[in-house]
DNA sequence: ACTCCAATCCAC
DNA sequence: TGGATTGGAGTG
């Protein structure tokens, strides 16, 4: 016998039985960790594929004679020849699942692509790769970067780490309109240059056509992109040409940190605060902390940019643990646009009742006679935020999900904007049976309707998730834009992101009011950057630019800060709150998630999982400091048909912490009423519903 | 997750 | 009394 595997196998999310199954390695057959296996598992035998997650020698009989006496099933099969994990990548799996707290699957998943990890059927056949991609180099001539005197000096910041085996972090705060693009443009030409590898990545691929042209352009067939839109096939061949060397430069979004790529020098994370960095399903993790791990591993440098940095970032560079490299001046050294916050109480007590103030409607029409494009933004989609009884005030909900639902013109029914679901609007109240309802608040389709009625000659196009919803749509609508073919462009936080508009002069944000309170402490952060972002759209290219702010909190420090667009004073006033308060970055927020379509079922076990957790807790003494909420309601109590329920823990998310947690998920998952729901844990996530 | 097995339920 | 259904335990 040639040694004894600790095979991962596929036994879906139970906690309890997320172990290593020891299998006897017969004679003869070559397997180390990292191979793909197949192994008899379950009372019937069943051929199940699992992955070898280390090798031991054979247990000596002498030394351990109860281990000896258990006969061990035998490995039926290797399926490949070379393993298909490689070092770095076993240690990926363990690290996720340690600090994601999900199985070995999960993380598998996560790693490698679903053919690899689907059971194998009787005929695989290995066809050839082949690309669909466009492989056309560029026409012209690719002209040599030339970068202003700031950005050089980033770039003479960064660049001597790229030719060290160290891993470095240097946060690159650069205002909108900075050319942080052409530092990491130099940044990645230098590291290919030193034989290394690069990747790119970025919060949303079809809104950023743009900045993957610019690399296509310059690195040509070097790069592969990574993104959720690929298919199975197109998603394959990236991983293989960036495992084989063919690729040395990954551009793409939060999956494509796995990228196998070998001899990494550099990571960039642009708008590294963007929510779409943390995933929100198992493998719950956040991307730079990945990128964290590999930078470590390959001694690589990890850039993290934004015009507004994560509070935790920031607080990081405070603390010498990033290095802080700043872009302060815009491109041909155009100003900031100055932001006018108009006080929508006066308006209204001025008799004013429209979604426009006077000085917004009047700074729209202005732009279009001057033939100047203007951008407006509405934090909310639909046409009526919500439809309410006059009896009871209960707005009309959603019968999956306790969410109101919105109405929607173009089809004339109530939508949910959580699960799909759409209905009719009931002809009495669901809650009382009143016969009045009332219809209340605005969304983009009002918006574009008004705009259209008193703007009649101005072309606009809306921008939101019920007119973007085709695979291009984006980017054909955005460009369209650009070339001028719009004059006005209103939509939902979409339109922060994305292209340069070179002749944007004119910014209104309608309202974003409600996003304050979006019920989590990250609302205000999220609020100062979308606001600081669409402002920060307006005037580029030599054209001074202005913005509006409608609002019926002009004294609210967060939107005052972000019309001045002072990121250092509201960093200051955000930790300060969360120092007090206790928040990320002075603690670690660690939410244990339970959701049921059985609401009884759901809160006994909660209540069961919670007392498991104490009793745990009570085997750590004076070790781990915890602070505990709940379990309670999530604030969408309900959504697609489940039930919701949490805590919250404020934690320190360190190794013993980790321990102490995955615990009581094992020993939690051997108590019957917690087995019969799904329970999750999310480190550092959102918290807010 | 999936399978196996025992307990339970119900039509006849 | 058998055949179908359901709940719980175990997976090396």
């Amino acid at each position: 016998m040639s040694g004894i595997a600790a095979v991962a196998v596929h036994v879906g999310s139970a906690y309890a039985a997320d172990i290593l199954y020891s299998y006897q390695i017969p004679d003869g057959l070559s397997c180390t960790a990292g191979n793909r296996v197949l192994v008899p598992f379950g009372r019937s035998d069943k051929s199940t594929l699992g992955f070898v997650m280390e090798v031991r020698p054979d247990a000596d009989p002498d030394q351990n004679p109860e281990q000896a006496r258990i006969q061990l099933k035998m490995i039926q099969s290797v399926p490949d020849e070379i393993p298909v994990l490689n070092p770095e990548q076993l240690n990926l799996v363990r690290w996720l699942r340690e600090n994601t707290f999900c199985t070995y699957y999960d993380a598998l998943k996560a790693i490698l692509p679903s053919q690899t990890i689907k059971n194998l059927s009787g005929r695989t056949r290995k066809r050839a790769l082949k690309s669909t991609e466009s492989t056309e180099f560029p026409e012209s001539e690719i002209p040599e970067l030339i970068l202003s005197p700031e950005q050089q000096d980033a770039y003479n910041r960064i660049a001597p780490c790229l030719e060290t085996d160290h891993p470095a972090c240097f946060l690159l705060k650069g205002v909108t309109g900075s050319g942080k693009t052409s530092v990491f443009e130099k940044l990645a030409e230098r590291t290919l240059a030193l034989g290394k590898s690069v990747m790119l990545l970025l919060p949303e691929i079809s809104l950023t056509p743009q900045i993957v042209q610019r690399f296509r352009n310059r690195f040509g067939g070097r790069v592969a992109l990574m993104h959720s839109r690929l298919s199975d096939g197109e998603r394959r061949l990236a991983y293989e040409r960036a495992r084989t060397g063919d690729a040395d430069f990954i551009i793409g979004t939060r999956s494509a940190v796995f990228a196998p790529i070998q001899n990494l020098g550099l990571i960039i994370m642009d708008e590294e605060g963007e929510q779409s960095y943390k995933s929100e399903s198992a493998p719950r993790y956040d991307t730079i902390e990945v990128a964290k791990y590999r930078c470590r591993y390959h001694g690589a440098v990890l850039v993290p940019a934004s015009a507004t940095p994560k509070i935790e970032s920031y607080y990081n560079a405070q603390k010498n643990i990033y290095q802080l490299v700043e872009l302060n001046q815009r491109y041909g050294n155009a100003e900031l646009p100055e932001v006018e916050v108009i006080d929508m109480r006066t308006e209204r007590e001025a008799g004013n009742q429209s979604i426009f103030s006077r000085r917004l409607f009047e700074a729209l029409r202005k732009n279009l006679q001057q033939k100047e494009q203007s951008i407006l933004l509405l934090n909310r989609r639909g046409y009526h935020t919500i439809i309410s009884c006059c009896i009871c005030n209960r707005p009309v909900h959603c019968e999956n999900c306790s969410i109101p639902m919105t109405w929607h013109k173009t089809d004339q029914l109530l939508h949910c904007h959580y699960c799909g679901f759409s209905q009719p609007v009931p002809k009495t109240c669901p809650s009382c049976n009143g016969t009045k309802l009332r219809r209340m608040g605005f969304g983009t389709q009002k918006l574009e309707e008004e705009l259209a009625a008193r703007l009649p000659e101005a072309r606009i196009l809306r921008m939101d998730a019920d007119t973007t919803g085709k695979k291009n749509a984006y980017a054909e609508n955005f460009e369209a834009f650009r070339r001028g073919e719009y004059d006005i462009m209103l939509g939902t936080q979409m339109i922060g992101k994305g292209l340069d508009f070179p002749n944007v002069t004119l910014v209104g944000v309608v309202s974003v009011d409600k996003a304050l309170f979006a019920g989590d402490f990250k609302s205000y952060e999220r609020t100062f950057s979308l606001v600081t972002q669409v402002v920060g759209r307006s005037g580029r290219a030599g054209k001074a630019g202005y913005a509006i702010l409608q609002t019926f909190m002009p004294d609210h420090y967060v939107l005052r800060l972000a019309a001045q667009q002072n990121y250092e004073e509201f960093a200051r006033e955000e930790l300060a709150l969360r120092k007090t308060l206790l928040f990320p970055p002075y603690c670690d927020i660690c939410v244990v998630g339970f959701t049921d379509p059985d609401e009884k079922k759901l809160v006994a076990g909660a209540q069961k999982f919670a007392d498991c957790m104490r009793q745990v807790l009570e085997t750590y003494p004076g070790k781990i400091p915890l602070r505990v909420l709940g379990p309670v309601p999530c604030m969408y109590g309900k959504i697609g048909g489940k039930y919701r329920w949490r805590m919250i823990l404020k934690c320190k998310n360190t190794q013993i912490f980790r321990q102490f947690m995955r615990e009581t998920l094992e020993k939690s998952a051997k108590i019957k009423e917690v087995a019969r729901i799904h329970v999750y844990v999310d480190m550092n996530g959102s918290t807010g519903i």
